[in-house]
DNA sequence: CTCATGTAATTGACACGTCAATTATGTATG
DNA sequence: CATACATAATTGACGTGTCAATTACATGAG
């Protein structure tokens, strides 16, 4: 046994740069496929996903924040720009003053219908179509192992 | 055979969020610890990289960017702010009056010089380490599957 | 030479993300 | 009840990214 090395050799930041690269990329095709066939940005997206799925289309904001798993400050900042686009609405919280309720707008449910089977179809040509069924499998299992020690 | 479906099922499209959300989640990570190592964001760290392997650490502008893949408006952008904080310079270019040189400048190269032993140790811990051998080849298979699909 | 067209790089406007500070309200403790 | 501390959400400042427009120069056809 060789005692552990501290850098990567340089197959595996090969390996690093195209992971990052790759996913990065690809996050960008599928955003601008977004961005032209419904105007949503992923953020709009995963809001109005978010709210669609909640119970009477209306969520708190924290709970949103979490469910998404977004920082405070960030989704305070989007949903600001949502509201001022029509598609969701802020009221107050009746059991906690402090809070607020995000509400999904008609809108913001229309276009999110609109939305979501190109984005779909695009995941699909875009991701699924491009691997194997192991390779499929694979990547499942590398993330899940990334995510496992990222958090520790 | 039956037809091929137009969208994701369940577990592909689990296995998409799974994807995308460990990428960003390990591209956030590794960018906060360049930037409280050594106050880089990456796309300081890619410039410098490129910079610093560049003959005589500089590079026309246009090449510079076609290298880390960047569009040149973002460049410029990122580029201006490098130079308020002194880490590149920008000088005309003599063979063509319309093009701009970038330089690396000494303040630049030592900054390089002292994140990249930290990022690499990063890169380490946080990607190669989570990875089995075979998990590491497998995302790199998974990776240039995504990429050679991507473009077409 | 000159005019049309292409290329290098920058700029402005605006969306997005992070951090630190702020405002307002809840809650526990003496 | 009063004070201290915690929590909900927002705000401001600033770095980052994209798109469309702009400036300045190069170059080839006539």
């Amino acid at each position: 046994m060789t005692r552990k090395r501290s850098l990567p050799t340089a197959d595996e930041l090969r390996v690093w740069r195209e992971y990052i690269e790759t996913a990065e990329a690809l996050r960008a095709v599928i955003s601008a496929r977004l961005q032209s066939d419904s105007a949503l940005s992923p953020g709009d997206y995963a809001v109005l996903l978010a709210l669609s799925e909640a119970e009477g289309h209306r969520m708190r904001s924290s709970d949103l924040a979490a469910h998404i798993n977004w920082e405070r400050s960030r989704l305070s900042h989007h949903l600001g720009r949502m509201e001022r686009r029509g598609l969701i609405g802020r009221e107050d919280c009746v059991t906690d003053s402090r809070g607020a309720e995000v509400v999904l707008a008609a809108a913001g449910a229309e276009v999110f219908r609109g939305a979501t089977v190109p984005h779909l179809r695009a995941v699909r040509e875009l991701f699924v179509d491009a691997l194997t069924a192991e390779q499929l499998d694979a990547a499942g299992q590398v993330a899940a192992a990334l995510r496992a020690h990222v958090r520790s």
